[in-house]
Parts: C-alpha cells; structure tokens; sequence
DNA sequence: TGCAGTCCAGAACGATCGTTCGATAGATGT
DNA sequence: ACATCTATCGAACGATCGTTCTGGACTGCA
C-alpha cells in the first residue's frame, strides 16, 4: 500500500486537496463540532463522532485543539466569549437609560441569533464543565447580568422603574432572550426584525410596567 | 467469607436493616439520580456514580428501573409528567381570561419550585434523549405551550392582548419561567410568595402591554 | 540536498461505560 | 420442611471513551 494518504477517490477528483488547502480544517472541525454538541451535548459527543463526521482522524482535533475541554474553549472564544464586551459597548453609548436598555437587549438578541447554536451549547452545558465549574464562563454570565442591572437601577433612579427587584427582573429578560435561541428557527414564517420587536416590546412593558412614550 | 451480605457495620448498628426497610432503597435511588442527573446531566452520570453514593451495587437499579433510561423515566413519571394536567386543570376553572391566566402561571411557578431539579433536568436533556428524541417529553413541552398560546388568544380577542403572535408570547412566558427555576435558591433572601409576585408582574406587563386593572 | 516543522492517519492504551449473570440471604407461602 | 419470590451483591462482558504514540507525506528554508 502505497497510497494511504492519497486523496482516496482518485481521478476525477483535484490531484492535491489535503483538507487544510480546501478551507481550513480546523474550522471545518469547529462547525462540526458544534452541530454535534447542539445536538447532543458535549458529553454526549464523542471525538470520534465529530472527526468520523468529516471523515478524518481523531488526531486532527488534539493537533488542533489539543483535547476535547480544549474544542470547546475554541468555540466558546469566536462566540459567546465577546457577548459582554458587545453589551457593555451598547450600554456605554449616549442616550437616556431606556434608549439604552432597548440598545443593549437588541444587542444581546441579534448575539443570540447569529451564534445561536454556540450559546445554546453554552447555556446548556456552562455549569459542568471541568468538574469545578468552568470559572471563565462563571465570569460571563455574571458580566451580562450585571450589565442588566446596571441599566435596570438607573431606568429605576429614573422612575422608569417600579419594581426594587432588579436583579430578579434581569434573570427574567436573560430567561426571555436564552429561551429565544431555543426555540427560534431561521426559516420560521416571521421576519428576525420583526421578532426583535415582539420580544423587546415584551421586556419592555414588563420591566417599566407601563407602555413606554413613543419612542 | 461467611458474612458478605450482612450489615458491614457491626453490633452498633440494628442487625437487621436492609436499606429497603429503612425507607425504601427506590425512593432513595430517584433522589440521589435526581441531584446527580441535575448536577451533571444524564449522559454525564454514571450508573456507578449513583449506586456508589448510596454505597449499593448497581445491579439494584437495573432491578428497580430496568436501564438507566427507566431511572430517567421513573424520575419524569413522578414529577413534570404531571405538569400539563395541573396547568389545564387552572385553566378549566371560572373568572375571566385574565385571571385564570395568573392561575395558570401561579401554577405552573409553584410546580416547577416543587419540581426544580426534576424540571431542570426534563428541560436540559429533553430534546437529546433516546437517539430520535423521546416522543412522550417533547409531548409534554407541546401540551404546556398550548395551554399559553390558548389562553393568550382568548385574552387577545377580548382586547387583553395587543400583539398577534401569541406563539412569541407563549415562548417568552415559558423563558421566564423555565430560566426561573434555573437561578432561584429556595435560601435567598426573599419569600417565594415575594418572588412568585414579582415574576407574575413582570410576565402581565409583558403580555399586556398596559397597567392591568386593581386585580 | 538535507533538515526541521506542520499536518494527518492508524493503531493502541487504560479507563470507564451500560448491561448481564449467577449466587445468596431473607421473607413468604404451603 | 420445602419451594418460591424478592432484594441485593460482586464479578464479568463487550463497547466505547479520551488520549497517546509512531510514522509517513508534504512544505519551507538552509
């Protein structure tokens, strides 16, 4: 056997296409790795499921990535870990603190859609990773519960607000927005615009308790 | 080895306790998966992790729930298996759409604090069991949203409800929810009763849009 | 031409997984 | 007294897991 790391499929196909050159392997492991653990979990997916699926070694991935917990870091870097910066440059620009508040949520919403299946990996495996609690994404979530905050003790320095409870009224919109990455679907019948709007008008009248001026 | 299966204790201890008579070895199993499953999730417990905090062999649970799915079910079986009923049974009875939508959510708060750890699980590894997904749990999450989208509707053709995608509604009513039960600690500083208000205010401003009447 | 570095395959390792199986101690019924 | 049933143990099975290792093909640079 000369031949075992030709391209196996002879002829008919490009003479040199090692699938680095024909897009980046690594990234063809990302997405794949991806689809899977959305789909399964990450303990649920095995190495071998994601390398099989590209049907390449189970090499490739501890090359890449040097082991599984390694995979899932990468993801989480391209996606979910630049959310709270996103967040706090939405709340950092001008404006009174509503204008503000509908910035950052549409923020948040449009992050949620564009790495839908990144954050639901997130979401649903965060608290058992590395047997003690992946302390990064710890820091996450506390860093995009405090931007709500932030913004909720204003609007309620501003009267805009009754509620004292803050912080339970950020867990609720941060249950609105994570539940939306769960049951949106791209090809539904309704514009992404137009369920923006429909979901941030819902967090709206339930935070400020009463129907916002017109703008 | 004359004693393998006697109490390892010795004279200090009853000299006849077989876990099952000291409370049921079933119940306690289901506990002990419970806090496990929820901690960890189901693909990353171990049937050996359970039978080992119990300090039993694993062959008991095989001999109670037939496989580790079976444990699962048995877990379901007991808890949000009957949550559809509860939430049709508030529904069923009198007042007007209004009120009888602020039962429902009552209700639906009460059995997912009751059921936390078990609606945890349900909700996190719902959609990755069973390989092609498991029939009777995805049924249960349909029967849960109709109870919503039904009683938005009826509240939106009485003028209750502003927006036409009660399907939204019913989505960002079951987020708030279902993420409730994901941050609440029963030690917090608050009373359920406090918190129950408060998320039961935030979800009427939601959907409502306007100041709801003095009750 | 030689040599180091990168990329990848395939086999293998020990650990752990879900599950099965026979044995046994005690309770129950006849 | 004997047979049956239930509850439990501990050992074992094959499969699969994450990971490591060896080696080969290729690239870029001296």
């Amino acid at each position: 056997m000369l031949d075992t790391n030709i391209n196996q499929a002879g002829p008919d196909s490009a003479p040199e296409a090692t699938e680095r050159e024909r897009g980046g392997l690594r990234e063809e492991l990302l997405q794949t790795a991806v689809d899977l653990f959305a789909a399964r979990g990450f303990k649920g997916t095995s190495i071998r499921d994601i390398a099989k699926t590209l049907g390449v070694s189970v090499s490739v991935i501890y090359h890449y990535f040097g082991n599984k917990e390694g995979l899932w870091s990468a993801i989480l870097d391209y996606s979910v870990k630049g959310l709270p910066a996103r967040l706090e440059a939405a709340l950092a620009g001008g404006g009174h603190a509503l204008e503000r508040f509908r910035r950052v949520l549409r923020a948040h919403l449009a992050a949620s859609a564009h790495y839908q299946k990144e954050s639901k990996i997130f979401l649903i495996d965060y608290d058992r990773m590395s047997a003690a609690g992946d302390q990064a994404s710890k820091a996450i979530q506390k860093r995009v519960l405090d931007v709500y905050v932030g913004i909720l003790e204003e609007m309620q320095a501003e009267g805009l607000v009754k509620s004292a409870q803050t912080k339970i009224l950020a867990f609720n919109v941060l249950g609105v927005v994570n539940w939306y990455l769960r049951w949106y679907r791209p090809d539904g019948p309704l514009a992404p615009e137009e369920v923006y709007e429909e979901i941030v008008t819902f967090v709206l009248y339930g935070v400020i308790g009463t129907p916002p001026g017109r703008n």
